[in-house]
DNA sequence: TTTAGTAATGTTATAATGTTGCATTCGCTA
DNA sequence: TAGCGAATGCAACATTATAACATTACTAAA
């Protein structure tokens, strides 16, 4: 329940963001942040259509749209390497995010630090970074 | 023809690289590796396929199975959120890069920083990170 | 020289991921 | 209530990647 409570209150700040915005959280994509929420893992765009299926049959352009519409609003990150998704932890001014994507148990920690001090070519203008570390978490380290 | 001076340097290094660590560039594996070096920019898996084409109609497990072995080696880098691969710059000992891609021309420039110092979660081990910056080259900012 | 073993490649088919284009619906507002 | 725009439905298709198995080429041992 615990879990429940984090998640709705987590689409509350959702529909906040979005109201603020002039953007709408409409059920399609609120739908579509629930279950990246409840997983509380990357989950693939598929496997996302396969959860929507049960109770109105959706296609891959409908999926793909609500995810494109929550990555672009910041509420959700695309895991590049791993062709999948994820919710954002802060699901507000998300300007990008550092992933550390765990290869044992699959787990993600995100951060949101400030821009990497390094070595940018002169006159190169970043507009967007995917920073992605693959390894093992603390726990799956020790097996 | 000081591009292709510097493209069969860049071959004669690879060569020497794999002999050193028992591992074998093949011609199939040299030839891709070629396209690649020769492009001078991230090239997609069916495009590399269609330049194999003309003469020995190269089928799609030839040429991944071709990346595989030149990522794994250290000599080429998928470029994930392009799915594109590109010979790296440094063909020896490359334990991953930070790319920096145009998005306004296609150039990428690669370093080989040592490890960003980020707020790594205790106790992960990273294996591999993926660091790629999208956004405009020097050039291309201005128009 | 044969025989087995292994690494690499060929071949066919198919899976997984993502997009295009157009029709439909729904809410707004003029 | 007519028209508009945003969102979704829907069918087809395009792109990216892999599985499974056959074949070849080279090496090394008998």
């Amino acid at each position: 329940m615990t879990q429940n409570l984090t998640i709705n209150s987590a689409l509350t700040q959702a529909e906040k963001v979005c109201t603020r915005r002039g953007l709408s959280l409409t059920p399609m994509r609120r739908r579509v942040l629930e279950l990246l929420l409840t997983a509380g893992a990357p989950v693939k765009a598929y496997d996302l259509l396969s959860s929507l299926k049960p109770g109105g049959g959706a296609q891959p352009p409908t999926v793909y749209r609500a995810l494109d519409f929550l990555t672009a609003a910041g509420l959700a990150h695309k895991v590049e390497a791993l062709n999948a998704y994820m919710a954002c932890v802060r699901g507000d001014e998300c300007g990008g995010a550092e992933l550390y994507i765990c290869e044992g148990c699959g787990a993600v920690t995100e951060r949101h630090t400030s821009p990497v001090p390094t070595e940018t070519p002169s006159g190169f203008q970043v507009d967007r970074s995917v920073i992605e570390h693959y390894g093992r978490c603390a726990q799956c380290a020790q097996s």
